[in-house]
DNA sequence: CTGAAAGCGCTTACAG
DNA sequence: CTGAAAGCGCTTACAG
C-alpha cells in the first residue's frame, strides 16, 4: 500500500505538502496540487485512515452494540429498521458505523466500553433501556459523546442526548381506538417488564383507561417478552377468566400480537368479531397477517436517522449541548380491530375513523 | 484517555513493559504484571486500537458494505439475517463489523475500496453479485483479503474465497415439488435479471421442467426486482395468457410471492385450489401470509457467518488457499400449494410427502 | 505556498 | 524479565 512519502518522492514535494493536498483545507499551488495528485492516482495511493485518525483523534465512525443477537431479534421490524436509519445517516455524512454484538446486557456495557477506550469511534449510539442496568450512569462516566434511543432515567435527562418513539402518545392513541370501539376489557401485553418502553406503555394504557372511567384488572396485564411465543401465552393464561375475560388485546409489538392472534384462532375466537387485537411498530408482516394486524407506527429508521444525526453533530460541533427528540406515532388501521361484540357492552361511542 | 506513559509511570516500569503486558505474549514476572494492571486499572487504561493497528497493521475488524439502503431491502429476511450471521461470527472471534452505506452498486465498489485502502478492516465480506459490474475483478486488484457472499463468476472460481446458498438444487427442489403436484405450466419470477442467483434459478427452473420434459413458455418467466409490487407486477401480465396462464408460481424470494398472492386473490383466484405458489427465503413473513407460504429454506444467517469465519482465517492464519461453500436450501411446505386443478392436467405423480 | 520537525499511542526487534 | 529506540503513516504548528 503506497503512503505519503511515496506519492511525495514521486511528485517531488515533501510529505506535509501530500497531506494538505489530501486534509483539503491549507492552500495549494494549482501545479503542485496535479502533480501530488497524479502521483496519487498513479500509486493508487488512499490515505490510511488509521494513521489519521491517530493523530487528529476523529475516527468518522460511529460505534453501536447490538444488545443481544438472538434469532426473533431480527424478525421484528424494529431493530432492522433502526439499523437502516443509521446507516442511512451515516452514509449521507460520510460516517461508518462500527458496530459489536453482545451477550446480554452487562456485556453490552463492557462493549461499550471497548469500543469507546479503543477509540475506534467518535460517539456511540446506545440502544438500551434497561431499568435494572445503569447503562446512562455508566456512559456520563465514561464521558464520552453518546446518543440513546429510548428514554433516559428522569434524573439525568436534561444532561444527554436521546431520541425516542412517543410511547405514551402511542399506546394512548392504541387504547382510546379501542375504548372508542366500545371495549371495557382491555388486555396489555408488554415486552420485558424490565424494558422502559414496557413500562411507559403500561402506564399510558393504565392512564387511558382511567381517564375513561375503566378499571384496571391485574390479569389483564401481561409480558410477552416481545416475541411470538410471548403473545400466545398471555391469551393462555387470560382465557381462563371466563366473562372477565379481555375483549381487546393491546400488544406492545407485532410479534406478540401474531402470538395473541395464533392463540385466538386455536381457541375459535373470531378476530374481530369476538376479539380485537392491536399490535405495535406497523412492522411489514403486520399488513399481512389474517386479518391484518391495526398497529401503530413507530418510524424508527427516523428514530435510527436522527440518533446518529445529533451523535454526528455533537461529535463534529463539539457542541456539546444535548437535546432530544420524540417522534411521532400514529395509528394504522386494519381489519384486527372492531366495535366489542354486543353480548358483551353497548357501544358507547361510535366507530373509530 | 490514559496512555500507556502514565500507566508506565505510575507502575515504574518502561512503557513497552506495560505493552507486554496488554499484548499478553511476552513473558513478565508476576509482580511487574500486578503492579501494572493495578496501574492501569487505577487509570481506568484500555490500550488504544487505532494506535495498536498503526502499529500492527492488524485491525481486528472486518468490513462490509451494505449495497443499496432502500427501505424494502430489510422487509425480506434476506439482509437482516446475514447482518445477525456476521454479527454472530464476530462477535464470538472478537472481531468487529465496520460497515458503510452505499448508493447502487458503482459506489459500493467505491465504498470497498475505501474502507480497505483506508485501513479500517482487516478483510472484507462482499454481498454484490451483479453480473454488470465486474466487483470480484476489481477486488482482486485490490488485493485484499475478501470472501464473496455469493457465486463468483466462473473465471475467477478457484481464486477466491465464496459462500453461497446452493441455488440450483433449492429452485429444482421448488420446481420439483411443483411437477410432482402435476403443475406442467409454471412461472419463474425472478430478482433482477442482473443478478447471478436469478439467473442461476433460472437455469435450474429451466433444467428440471426440461428434465421432466416441460415445454418453456418465455411468457412464463419474468423478473421482480425482490419486491412485492414485483410479484404483483408479474401477475398481472401473465393474467393475458388466458389457457396459456401459469398454474404456479415459483419465487425468488418470499416478498414477490406475496405479491403474486395478493394479484391471485384480486383476481379472485383461489390458491392453492386453482393456482399454486412457492416463495423462496423461508422469512418469517411467509408463515403468516394466507395461505401460508410453502417456501424454500435459505440459511442466510448461517452463510453470514461462514462468510465471516473464513475471513477471519484468512486473515489471522494469512492462510491464503480460497475455499468455499455451499449451503444446502430446504423445502419448508405449507398451505400455498398443491395439485393441479383437474381442469387442467391429471395429477400424475401424486402428492408430494 | 512549501519544508522540516515533532508527535499521536502503540509494538517489537535488539540488548543486556 | 525489562529497558531504550525506532517506527507504523499521518497532521500541524512553526518558519520562511
Amino acid at each position: 500500500m503506497a503512503t505519503i512519502r511515496d506519492v511525495a518522492r514521486k511528485a517531488k514535494v515533501h510529505p506535509s505538502t501530500v497531506s494538505r493536498v489530501f486534509s483539503g483545507k491549507a492552500s495549494i499551488s494549482e501545479a503542485t496540487r496535479k502533480r501530488v495528485l497524479s502521483a496519487a492516482e498513479n500509486l493508487g495511493f488512499q490515505p490510511n485512515a488509521i494513521a489519521r485518525s491517530l493523530k487528529t483523534q476523529k475516527t468518522h465512525t460511529i460505534g453501536m452494540v447490538v444488545p443481544h443477537v438472538f434469532e426473533g431479534f431480527f424478525d421484528d421490524s424494529f431493530f432492522p429498521q433502526i439499523m437502516r436509519g443509521m446507516l442511512e445517516a451515516a452514509y449521507q455524512h460520510h460516517f461508518r458505523l462500527i458496530v459489536s454484538g453482545s451477550q446480554g446486557y452487562t456485556d453490552e456495557i463492557s462493549q461499550i466500553k471497548d469500543i469507546m477506550r479503543s477509540s475506534q469511534a467518535d460517539g456511540i449510539v446506545v440502544m438500551s433501556s434497561r431499568l435494572d442496568v445503569d447503562t446512562v450512569d455508566r456512559l456520563l462516566e465514561l464521558d464520552t459523546p453518546f446518543v440513546l434511543i429510548g428514554h433516559p432515567p428522569k434524573e439525568n435527562h436534561h444532561q444527554i442526548s436521546w431520541v425516542d418513539a412517543d410511547n405514551q402518545i402511542a399506546t394512548r392513541k392504541a387504547i382510546q381506538h379501542l375504548i372508542n370501539l366500545g371495549h371495557k376489557q382491555i388486555a396489555y401485553v408488554g415486552g420485558d417488564p424490565k424494558n422502559l418502553t414496557t413500562r411507559e406503555r403500561q402506564q399510558a394504557y393504565e392512564d387511558t383507561m382511567r381517564a375513561s372511567g375503566l378499571a384496571i384488572e391485574p390479569n389483564w396485564i401481561d409480558y410477552g417478552y416481545f416475541d411470538e411465543p410471548g403473545g400466545y401465552t398471555a391469551v393462555q393464561r387470560m382465557k381462563t377468566l371466563g366473562n372477565n375475560a379481555p375483549t381487546a388485546y393491546y400488544a406492545a409489538n407485532d410479534l406478540m400480537a401474531v402470538g395473541i392472534l395464533r392463540a385466538l384462532t386455536e381457541l375459535g375466537r373470531c378476530v374481530p368479531e369476538e376479539v380485537s387485537v392491536m399490535g405495535t411498530n406497523n412492522s411489514y408482516l403486520s399488513q399481512h397477517t389474517t386479518p391484518a394486524l391495526t398497529t401503530v407506527d413507530v418510524p424508527y429508521a427516523e428514530i435510527g436517522k436522527k440518533a446518529v444525526e445529533l451523535l454526528i453533530t455533537q461529535v463534529t460541533n463539539l457542541n456539546k449541548t444535548p437535546s432530544s427528540y420524540l417522534e411521532d406515532c400514529h395509528l394504522v388501521l386494519r381489519s384486527s380491530t372492531g366495535p366489542v361484540a354486543s353480548s358483551n357492552q353497548p357501544d358507547q361511542s361510535g366507530r373509530s375513523h
